[in-house]
DNA sequence: ATGGTTGCAAATTGTTTGCAACTTG
DNA sequence: CAAGTTGCAAACAATTTGCAACCAT
């Protein structure tokens, strides 16, 4: 959890408010939260705080590999601060909440030898997608 | 394959030459290419055709259900005319090459009840990720 | 002090939309 | 002919970047 700012520190990580700011929202909080939501979390104890900086500072998180990129169709990119546990995402269809799931077994063992192309696989991600519990009672 | 065209007319489509071109653009070959592929190719053809147009087009079919919108980096969106089967993606982590393959097993299966979290689920995707054999021999 | 970091604003990229002119059925 | 489509340009949304001031180390 926190440790993740130790991790920083430990890897010569120049510690700046805006920089802590945003490693303590992500460790903070375990729902993936858009660029923009950091921003305005972070914003709310660092008021100053650029977006260009947030997006900076995520950008170098995930370069470092301390926090993965969620890529949901279309929208806006979510930082997942669970880099450290292989999980796979629920996604609601409809406003695009993600839950982290564990799914039971390797997906890769559902990929026959002859639908490996002569690829040498490294993982896989499943997206699961659906409506959460809200949008389930209230769809569009 | 041009089917397709058949399929959009027996819906009531109403056939335009640029809706004509963009869906032998995509019935044409089995890549997976972003919107502005499509009007690129379909340029070619057409060269007045307007990007609006093609966006247009492309989200209709989409709604249609006869074409997938893929979204495998963070950047454009990439359209997958292969709607008609469920298949999965496996995507070169190198040179970004996308193959559609066809895992065995619904992936729905591998996910128990406790970590639904009250969701409705409609389905899931897998993405693949490994390096097809060109860059396997040839590693970055 | 010095080189990495920030903030601002402007630039980019990807996509959507308003509306008049134009086709298709 | 009427309603659906197109193209243009401008609006939008998400993200990146150039550069001068700034501040951790």
């Amino acid at each position: 959890m926190s440790d993740l700012l130790e991790r920083l520190r430990g890897r010569g990580w120049r510690m700046t408010s805006q920089r802590r700011v945003v490693a303590e929202v992500l460790a903070g909080d375990h729902v993936h939260l858009t660029a923009d939501e950091v921003h305005g979390r972070a914003a709310q104890r660092l008021p100053e705080i650029s977006r260009a900086t947030v997006y900076n500072t995520l950008g170098e998180l995930v370069s470092l590999g301390e926090v993965l990129e969620v890529s949901t169709d279309g929208r806006a990119k979510r930082y997942d601060p669970n880099a450290h546990q292989p999980h796979q995402h629920l996604v609601c269809s409809q406003c695009g909440t993600i839950r982290d799931v564990h799914p039971v077994g390797d997906p890769l063992d559902d990929l026959p030898a002859g639908e490996r192309f002569g690829f040498t696989l490294a993982g896989a991600e499943v997206t699961y997608r659906g409506l959460c519990p809200a949008c389930t009672q209230n769809p569009a």
